[in-house]
DNA sequence: GATAAAAACGATCATACGTTCGTTTCCTGA
DNA sequence: TCAGGAAACGAACGTATGATCGTTTTTATC
Protein backbone atom coordinates (compact mmCIF):
# COMPACT_ATOMS: atom_id res chain seq x y z
CA UNK A 1 0.00 0.00 0.00
CA UNK A 2 0.79 3.35 -0.14
CA UNK A 3 -0.67 7.04 -0.84
CA UNK A 4 -4.40 6.88 0.44
CA UNK A 5 -7.46 7.76 -1.58
CA UNK A 6 -8.83 11.70 -0.49
CA UNK A 7 -5.44 12.14 1.32
CA UNK A 8 -4.36 15.97 1.27
CA UNK A 9 -1.43 17.36 3.02
CA UNK A 10 -3.57 20.54 4.96
CA UNK A 11 -6.10 18.21 5.84
CA UNK A 12 -3.62 15.52 7.61
CA UNK A 13 -1.42 18.78 9.63
CA UNK A 14 -4.74 19.98 11.09
CA UNK A 15 -5.40 16.38 12.43
CA UNK A 16 -1.61 15.77 13.44
CA UNK A 17 -2.09 18.82 15.55
CA UNK A 18 -5.64 18.93 16.91
CA UNK A 19 -4.35 15.03 17.69
CA UNK A 20 -1.05 16.32 19.39
CA UNK A 21 -2.67 18.85 21.19
CA UNK A 22 -5.08 16.78 22.60
CA UNK A 23 -2.48 13.61 23.61
CA UNK A 24 -0.27 16.66 25.18
CA UNK A 25 -2.97 17.67 26.72
CA UNK A 26 -3.94 14.60 28.10
CA UNK A 27 -0.85 12.89 28.65
CA UNK A 28 2.17 14.66 28.61
CA UNK A 29 4.68 16.22 25.58
CA UNK A 30 7.07 13.65 26.71
CA UNK A 31 4.74 10.86 27.23
CA UNK A 32 3.41 10.82 23.99
CA UNK A 33 4.89 8.22 21.80
CA UNK A 34 4.56 9.40 18.04
CA UNK A 35 2.91 5.81 17.54
CA UNK A 36 0.09 7.10 19.36
CA UNK A 37 -0.32 10.16 17.95
CA UNK A 38 0.40 8.36 14.25
CA UNK A 39 -2.51 5.30 15.34
CA UNK A 40 -5.33 8.65 16.55
CA UNK A 41 -4.53 10.30 12.82
CA UNK A 42 -4.80 6.86 11.20
CA UNK A 43 -0.95 6.81 9.90
CA UNK A 44 1.81 4.79 10.23
CA UNK A 45 4.28 6.47 12.54
CA UNK A 46 6.58 7.15 9.83
CA UNK A 47 3.71 9.47 7.66
CA UNK A 48 4.18 11.73 10.19
CA UNK A 49 7.18 13.07 8.65
CA UNK A 50 5.61 14.32 6.01
CA UNK A 51 4.16 16.81 8.23
CA UNK A 52 6.46 17.52 10.94
CA UNK A 53 9.79 18.08 10.91
CA UNK A 54 10.39 16.38 14.48
CA UNK A 55 8.40 15.59 17.64
CA UNK A 56 10.20 18.62 19.13
CA UNK A 57 8.94 20.96 16.20
CA UNK A 58 5.44 19.72 16.94
CA UNK A 59 5.01 20.88 20.30
CA UNK A 60 6.80 24.63 19.42
CA UNK A 61 4.40 24.79 16.53
CA UNK A 62 1.29 24.25 18.67
CA UNK A 63 2.85 26.39 21.53
CA UNK A 64 3.82 29.26 18.79
CA UNK A 65 0.76 29.41 17.24
CA UNK A 66 -1.14 29.71 20.52
CA UNK A 67 0.84 32.71 21.74
CA UNK A 68 0.49 34.64 18.49
CA UNK A 69 -3.04 34.37 18.36
CA UNK A 70 -3.49 35.03 21.94
CA UNK A 71 -1.83 38.25 21.20
CA UNK A 72 -3.62 39.42 18.10
CA UNK A 73 -6.76 38.65 19.62
CA UNK A 74 -5.59 40.77 22.83
CA UNK A 75 -5.02 43.36 20.82
CA UNK A 76 -8.16 44.00 18.30
CA UNK A 77 -10.00 43.30 21.86
CA UNK A 78 -8.35 46.49 23.82
CA UNK A 79 -8.73 48.26 20.67
CA UNK A 80 -10.58 51.59 20.99
CA UNK A 81 -11.78 50.95 24.56
CA UNK A 82 -10.90 53.96 26.69
CA UNK A 83 -10.04 54.57 30.19
CA UNK A 84 -7.73 51.91 32.78
CA UNK A 85 -10.82 50.66 34.77
CA UNK A 86 -13.02 49.62 31.07
CA UNK A 87 -9.53 48.18 29.72
CA UNK A 88 -9.06 46.28 32.77
CA UNK A 89 -12.46 44.71 32.92
CA UNK A 90 -12.42 43.93 29.11
CA UNK A 91 -8.91 42.67 29.70
CA UNK A 92 -10.16 39.91 32.06
CA UNK A 93 -12.95 39.47 30.49
CA UNK A 94 -11.58 38.63 27.64
CA UNK A 95 -8.50 36.46 29.35
CA UNK A 96 -11.19 34.31 30.80
CA UNK A 97 -12.77 33.59 27.51
CA UNK A 98 -9.68 32.72 25.26
CA UNK A 99 -8.73 31.03 28.32
CA UNK A 100 -11.88 28.92 28.58
CA UNK A 101 -12.21 28.46 25.17
CA UNK A 102 -8.31 27.24 24.66
CA UNK A 103 -7.53 26.18 27.86
CA UNK A 104 -6.08 22.91 26.14
CA UNK A 105 -3.40 25.45 24.37
CA UNK A 106 -3.01 27.49 27.46
CA UNK A 107 -1.99 24.46 29.94
CA UNK A 108 0.86 23.32 27.60
CA UNK A 109 2.13 26.92 26.97
CA UNK A 110 2.91 26.63 30.63
CA UNK A 111 3.23 23.32 31.27
CA UNK A 112 4.98 22.38 28.58
CA UNK A 113 7.91 25.19 28.23
CA UNK A 114 10.43 23.43 29.58
CA UNK A 115 10.00 20.81 27.14
CA UNK A 116 11.42 23.26 24.48
CA UNK A 117 14.82 23.63 23.32
CA UNK A 118 16.40 26.41 24.97
CA UNK A 119 16.16 28.44 21.59
CA UNK A 120 12.34 27.90 21.36
CA UNK A 121 11.71 28.59 24.75
CA UNK A 122 13.14 31.91 24.92
CA UNK A 123 10.95 32.67 21.59
CA UNK A 124 8.18 31.58 23.53
CA UNK A 125 8.85 33.04 26.69
CA UNK A 126 9.49 36.77 24.88
CA UNK A 127 5.62 36.43 23.33
CA UNK A 128 4.43 35.31 26.70
CA UNK A 129 6.32 38.62 28.10
CA UNK A 130 4.57 40.92 25.58
CA UNK A 131 1.28 40.00 26.65
CA UNK A 132 2.09 40.12 30.61
CA UNK A 133 3.01 43.73 29.23
CA UNK A 134 -0.17 44.09 27.81
CA UNK A 135 -1.79 43.98 31.26
CA UNK A 136 0.86 45.94 32.95
CA UNK A 137 0.28 48.67 30.45
CA UNK A 138 -3.47 49.12 31.90
CA UNK A 139 -1.88 49.08 35.67
CA UNK A 140 0.23 51.65 35.46
CA UNK A 141 -1.84 53.66 33.73
CA UNK A 142 -4.23 53.24 36.23
CA UNK A 143 -1.76 53.54 39.04
CA UNK A 144 -0.41 56.59 37.15
CA UNK A 145 -4.39 58.56 37.17
CA UNK A 146 -4.55 57.07 40.92
CA UNK A 147 -7.40 55.36 40.02
CA UNK A 148 -5.69 51.87 40.72
CA UNK A 149 -3.50 51.55 43.94
CA UNK A 150 -0.63 49.34 42.84
CA UNK A 151 2.30 48.79 44.97
CA UNK A 152 4.40 46.87 42.35
CA UNK A 153 3.15 46.65 39.11
CA UNK A 154 4.86 43.75 37.48
CA UNK A 155 4.26 41.54 40.43
CA UNK A 156 0.34 42.66 40.82
CA UNK A 157 0.19 41.46 36.89
CA UNK A 158 1.36 38.48 37.51
CA UNK A 159 -0.78 37.82 40.47
CA UNK A 160 -3.59 38.34 38.77
CA UNK A 161 -2.54 36.59 35.78
CA UNK A 162 -1.87 33.40 37.71
CA UNK A 163 -5.37 34.05 38.88
CA UNK A 164 -7.55 34.33 36.17
CA UNK A 165 -5.40 31.77 34.26
CA UNK A 166 -6.17 29.26 37.43
CA UNK A 167 -9.59 28.07 35.92
CA UNK A 168 -7.08 26.04 33.08
CA UNK A 169 -7.53 23.78 35.52
CA UNK A 170 -10.28 23.15 36.83
CA UNK A 171 -13.15 24.67 34.69
CA UNK A 172 -15.92 22.84 32.98
CA UNK A 173 -17.96 24.27 30.20
CA UNK A 174 -20.80 21.81 31.70
CA UNK A 175 -20.10 22.49 35.27
CA UNK A 176 -22.34 24.19 37.70
CA UNK A 177 -20.87 27.75 36.76
CA UNK A 178 -21.56 29.73 34.19
CA UNK A 179 -19.03 31.60 31.91
CA UNK A 180 -21.01 34.95 33.01
CA UNK A 181 -20.57 34.07 36.42
CA UNK A 182 -17.33 32.93 36.12
CA UNK A 183 -16.29 36.43 34.63
CA UNK A 184 -18.14 38.60 37.07
CA UNK A 185 -16.74 36.99 40.17
CA UNK A 186 -12.73 37.38 39.14
CA UNK A 187 -14.10 41.11 37.83
CA UNK A 188 -15.17 41.92 41.48
CA UNK A 189 -11.90 40.50 42.59
CA UNK A 190 -9.56 42.00 40.62
CA UNK A 191 -11.10 45.48 40.54
CA UNK A 192 -11.95 45.12 44.18
CA UNK A 193 -8.08 44.50 44.64
CA UNK A 194 -6.71 46.99 42.63
CA UNK A 195 -8.77 49.90 43.77
CA UNK A 196 -7.64 53.20 45.30
CA UNK B 1 33.45 -3.80 43.66
CA UNK B 2 30.32 -3.71 45.17
CA UNK B 3 29.16 -1.55 48.71
CA UNK B 4 30.57 1.38 49.15
CA UNK B 5 32.49 2.36 52.45
CA UNK B 6 29.91 4.29 54.95
CA UNK B 7 27.00 4.08 52.89
CA UNK B 8 23.55 3.58 54.74
CA UNK B 9 20.61 3.68 53.77
CA UNK B 10 18.28 6.76 54.85
CA UNK B 11 21.24 8.75 53.48
CA UNK B 12 20.98 7.56 50.48
CA UNK B 13 17.65 7.42 49.93
CA UNK B 14 17.49 10.91 51.33
CA UNK B 15 20.03 12.04 48.82
CA UNK B 16 17.99 10.15 46.13
CA UNK B 17 14.78 11.80 46.71
CA UNK B 18 16.81 15.48 47.01
CA UNK B 19 18.18 14.64 43.66
CA UNK B 20 14.47 13.22 42.58
CA UNK B 21 13.67 16.53 43.49
CA UNK B 22 15.43 18.40 41.60
CA UNK B 23 15.62 16.69 38.45
CA UNK B 24 11.93 16.32 38.33
CA UNK B 25 11.42 20.07 39.13
CA UNK B 26 14.58 20.77 36.35
CA UNK B 27 13.56 18.46 33.18
CA UNK B 28 10.25 16.50 34.14
CA UNK B 29 9.48 12.85 35.50
CA UNK B 30 9.27 11.50 32.15
CA UNK B 31 11.93 13.24 30.53
CA UNK B 32 14.37 11.91 34.12
CA UNK B 33 16.07 9.15 33.75
CA UNK B 34 16.92 6.86 36.22
CA UNK B 35 20.27 6.64 34.85
CA UNK B 36 20.92 10.53 35.22
CA UNK B 37 18.99 10.54 38.95
CA UNK B 38 21.67 7.68 39.54
CA UNK B 39 24.68 9.51 38.32
CA UNK B 40 23.27 12.56 40.26
CA UNK B 41 23.49 10.28 43.26
CA UNK B 42 26.63 8.85 42.60
CA UNK B 43 25.07 5.24 41.82
CA UNK B 44 24.60 2.50 39.14
CA UNK B 45 21.39 2.42 38.02
CA UNK B 46 20.51 -1.25 39.29
CA UNK B 47 21.74 0.50 43.01
CA UNK B 48 18.66 2.94 43.15
CA UNK B 49 16.18 -0.32 43.78
CA UNK B 50 18.00 -0.71 46.92
CA UNK B 51 15.91 2.27 48.31
CA UNK B 52 12.79 2.81 45.47
CA UNK B 53 10.18 0.67 44.66
CA UNK B 54 10.04 1.78 41.01
CA UNK B 55 10.22 5.30 39.60
CA UNK B 56 6.31 5.75 39.54
CA UNK B 57 6.90 5.13 43.53
CA UNK B 58 9.14 7.89 43.79
CA UNK B 59 7.67 10.36 42.11
CA UNK B 60 4.30 9.34 44.61
CA UNK B 61 6.62 9.46 48.00
CA UNK B 62 7.61 12.89 46.74
CA UNK B 63 4.53 14.17 46.05
CA UNK B 64 2.81 12.34 49.37
CA UNK B 65 5.06 13.77 51.38
CA UNK B 66 4.58 16.87 50.13
CA UNK B 67 0.65 16.84 50.88
CA UNK B 68 1.15 15.30 54.43
CA UNK B 69 3.31 18.08 55.45
CA UNK B 70 1.42 21.06 54.14
CA UNK B 71 -1.91 19.97 55.86
CA UNK B 72 -0.61 19.53 59.11
CA UNK B 73 1.54 22.86 59.01
CA UNK B 74 -1.01 24.54 58.25
CA UNK B 75 -3.48 23.50 60.36
CA UNK B 76 -0.63 24.29 63.06
CA UNK B 77 -0.04 27.62 61.71
CA UNK B 78 -3.97 28.56 62.25
CA UNK B 79 -4.50 27.11 65.09
CA UNK B 80 -5.72 29.35 68.14
CA UNK B 81 -6.14 32.19 65.48
CA UNK B 82 -9.79 33.79 66.07
CA UNK B 83 -12.24 35.48 63.52
CA UNK B 84 -12.12 34.91 59.71
CA UNK B 85 -9.89 38.24 58.54
CA UNK B 86 -7.10 37.00 60.90
CA UNK B 87 -7.44 33.45 60.04
CA UNK B 88 -7.07 34.59 56.11
CA UNK B 89 -4.58 36.72 57.13
CA UNK B 90 -2.41 34.32 58.24
CA UNK B 91 -3.43 31.78 55.60
CA UNK B 92 -2.58 34.34 53.38
CA UNK B 93 1.03 34.71 54.94
CA UNK B 94 1.50 30.50 55.35
CA UNK B 95 0.40 29.85 52.14
CA UNK B 96 3.24 31.87 50.60
CA UNK B 97 5.97 31.35 52.64
CA UNK B 98 5.58 27.72 52.33
CA UNK B 99 5.73 27.48 48.66
CA UNK B 100 8.36 30.02 48.48
CA UNK B 101 10.75 27.50 50.75
CA UNK B 102 9.27 24.80 48.85
CA UNK B 103 8.61 25.64 45.57
CA UNK B 104 9.80 22.71 43.72
CA UNK B 105 7.46 20.33 45.45
CA UNK B 106 4.58 22.39 45.47
CA UNK B 107 5.54 22.90 41.60
CA UNK B 108 5.59 18.90 40.71
CA UNK B 109 2.71 18.49 43.40
CA UNK B 110 1.11 19.92 40.82
CA UNK B 111 2.64 19.66 37.16
CA UNK B 112 3.48 15.97 37.31
CA UNK B 113 -0.02 15.03 38.92
CA UNK B 114 -1.27 13.65 35.38
CA UNK B 115 2.21 11.60 35.67
CA UNK B 116 0.41 9.33 38.53
CA UNK B 117 -0.80 6.31 38.29
CA UNK B 118 -5.30 6.91 38.91
CA UNK B 119 -5.02 5.70 42.19
CA UNK B 120 -1.96 7.39 43.21
CA UNK B 121 -3.34 10.39 41.68
CA UNK B 122 -6.81 10.02 43.34
CA UNK B 123 -5.11 9.94 46.77
CA UNK B 124 -3.16 13.18 46.38
CA UNK B 125 -6.25 14.79 45.20
CA UNK B 126 -8.18 14.16 47.60
CA UNK B 127 -5.16 15.92 50.31
CA UNK B 128 -5.44 18.80 48.06
CA UNK B 129 -8.99 18.67 48.66
CA UNK B 130 -8.41 18.80 51.97
CA UNK B 131 -6.23 21.42 51.65
CA UNK B 132 -8.31 23.68 49.20
CA UNK B 133 -11.00 22.94 52.43
CA UNK B 134 -9.38 25.06 54.63
CA UNK B 135 -9.75 28.26 52.57
CA UNK B 136 -13.20 27.58 51.70
CA UNK B 137 -13.88 27.09 56.08
CA UNK B 138 -12.58 30.42 55.99
CA UNK B 139 -14.02 31.95 53.24
CA UNK B 140 -17.64 30.47 54.71
CA UNK B 141 -16.96 31.61 58.01
CA UNK B 142 -16.47 34.97 56.77
CA UNK B 143 -19.11 35.25 54.69
CA UNK B 144 -21.98 34.20 57.02
CA UNK B 145 -20.75 37.02 59.22
CA UNK B 146 -21.39 39.34 56.53
CA UNK B 147 -17.29 39.84 56.95
CA UNK B 148 -17.00 38.84 53.65
CA UNK B 149 -18.62 39.04 50.25
CA UNK B 150 -18.52 35.85 48.50
CA UNK B 151 -20.74 34.54 45.54
CA UNK B 152 -19.47 31.36 45.22
CA UNK B 153 -16.96 29.91 48.27
CA UNK B 154 -15.40 27.31 45.72
CA UNK B 155 -14.47 29.12 43.04
CA UNK B 156 -13.60 32.21 44.80
CA UNK B 157 -11.09 29.33 46.56
CA UNK B 158 -9.48 28.50 43.61
CA UNK B 159 -9.46 31.87 42.11
CA UNK B 160 -7.14 32.96 45.20
CA UNK B 161 -5.49 29.96 45.42
CA UNK B 162 -4.19 29.72 41.71
CA UNK B 163 -3.40 33.70 42.54
CA UNK B 164 -1.16 32.72 45.52
CA UNK B 165 0.43 29.52 44.19
CA UNK B 166 1.50 31.67 40.98
CA UNK B 167 4.79 32.56 42.97
CA UNK B 168 6.23 29.24 42.41
CA UNK B 169 6.53 29.61 39.01
CA UNK B 170 8.81 32.63 39.15
CA UNK B 171 9.71 33.76 42.48
CA UNK B 172 13.34 34.44 43.36
CA UNK B 173 14.25 35.11 46.87
CA UNK B 174 17.58 36.61 45.64
CA UNK B 175 15.51 38.60 43.24
CA UNK B 176 14.46 41.98 43.58
CA UNK B 177 11.44 41.29 45.60
CA UNK B 178 11.33 40.64 49.43
CA UNK B 179 9.34 37.92 50.78
CA UNK B 180 7.43 40.60 53.00
CA UNK B 181 6.87 43.03 50.52
CA UNK B 182 5.05 39.94 48.66
CA UNK B 183 3.43 38.51 51.59
CA UNK B 184 1.75 42.39 51.83
CA UNK B 185 0.83 42.57 48.25
CA UNK B 186 -0.85 39.63 48.30
CA UNK B 187 -3.09 39.81 51.55
CA UNK B 188 -3.91 43.58 50.34
CA UNK B 189 -5.49 41.54 46.93
CA UNK B 190 -7.11 38.96 48.59
CA UNK B 191 -8.73 41.11 51.67
CA UNK B 192 -9.86 43.91 49.31
CA UNK B 193 -10.90 40.99 47.30
CA UNK B 194 -13.60 39.72 49.96
CA UNK B 195 -13.59 42.72 51.85
CA UNK B 196 -18.01 43.41 51.86
C1' DG C 1 -2.23 12.38 -21.01
C1' DA C 2 2.46 12.59 -19.28
C1' DT C 3 5.27 13.86 -15.46
C1' DA C 4 6.63 15.44 -11.08
C1' DA C 5 5.48 16.12 -6.55
C1' DA C 6 2.88 14.72 -2.53
C1' DA C 7 1.46 11.45 0.84
C1' DA C 8 1.14 7.20 2.35
C1' DC C 9 3.21 2.36 3.57
C1' DG C 10 6.12 -0.98 6.01
C1' DA C 11 10.46 -2.30 7.41
C1' DT C 12 14.26 -0.99 9.96
C1' DC C 13 18.01 1.42 12.67
C1' DA C 14 20.35 2.86 16.64
C1' DT C 15 19.57 4.14 21.01
C1' DA C 16 17.66 4.78 25.54
C1' DC C 17 14.77 3.25 28.94
C1' DG C 18 13.00 0.86 33.46
C1' DT C 19 14.00 -3.04 35.76
C1' DT C 20 16.16 -7.60 37.24
C1' DC C 21 19.76 -10.44 38.88
C1' DG C 22 23.91 -12.72 40.57
C1' DT C 23 27.73 -11.29 43.01
C1' DT C 24 30.67 -8.84 46.18
C1' DT C 25 31.72 -6.04 49.98
C1' DC C 26 30.57 -3.52 54.09
C1' DC C 27 28.05 -2.76 58.35
C1' DT C 28 25.58 -4.16 62.50
C1' DG C 29 23.86 -6.77 66.36
C1' DA C 30 23.89 -11.00 69.06
C1' DT D 1 33.74 -12.54 66.45
C1' DC D 2 31.00 -13.97 63.16
C1' DA D 3 26.68 -14.46 60.77
C1' DG D 4 23.24 -12.26 58.14
C1' DG D 5 21.30 -8.49 56.21
C1' DA D 6 22.15 -4.15 53.76
C1' DA D 7 24.00 -1.67 49.95
C1' DA D 8 26.61 -1.38 46.26
C1' DC D 9 28.41 -3.14 41.48
C1' DG D 10 28.09 -4.36 36.58
C1' DA D 11 26.02 -6.90 33.10
C1' DA D 12 22.03 -7.88 30.92
C1' DC D 13 16.98 -8.21 29.32
C1' DG D 14 13.09 -6.93 26.83
C1' DT D 15 10.84 -3.24 25.10
C1' DA D 16 9.74 1.23 23.32
C1' DT D 17 11.18 5.26 21.17
C1' DG D 18 12.24 8.97 17.50
C1' DA D 19 13.63 8.94 13.13
C1' DT D 20 15.10 7.27 8.24
C1' DC D 21 14.47 5.21 3.86
C1' DG D 22 13.08 2.93 -0.38
C1' DT D 23 8.84 2.02 -2.51
C1' DT D 24 4.20 2.64 -4.15
C1' DT D 25 0.13 4.96 -5.24
C1' DT D 26 -2.55 9.14 -5.66
C1' DT D 27 -2.98 13.93 -6.80
C1' DA D 28 -1.89 18.07 -9.20
C1' DT D 29 0.37 20.68 -13.08
C1' DC D 30 1.46 21.69 -17.64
Amino acid sequence: MSRTRGSSGPKTLAAINEAGLDLIYTVGYEAMSLRELAAKVGLQPGSLYNHIETKQDLLFDLIHNHMVVLLARVDAELEGIEGPAERLKAFVAFHLDYHIERKREVFIGSAELRSLTPKHRKEIVALRRAYEDRLCDILKKGAAKKLFRIDDVRVTAYALLAMLTGICTWYDPKGRVSRRKLIDLHTRLVMEGVAA
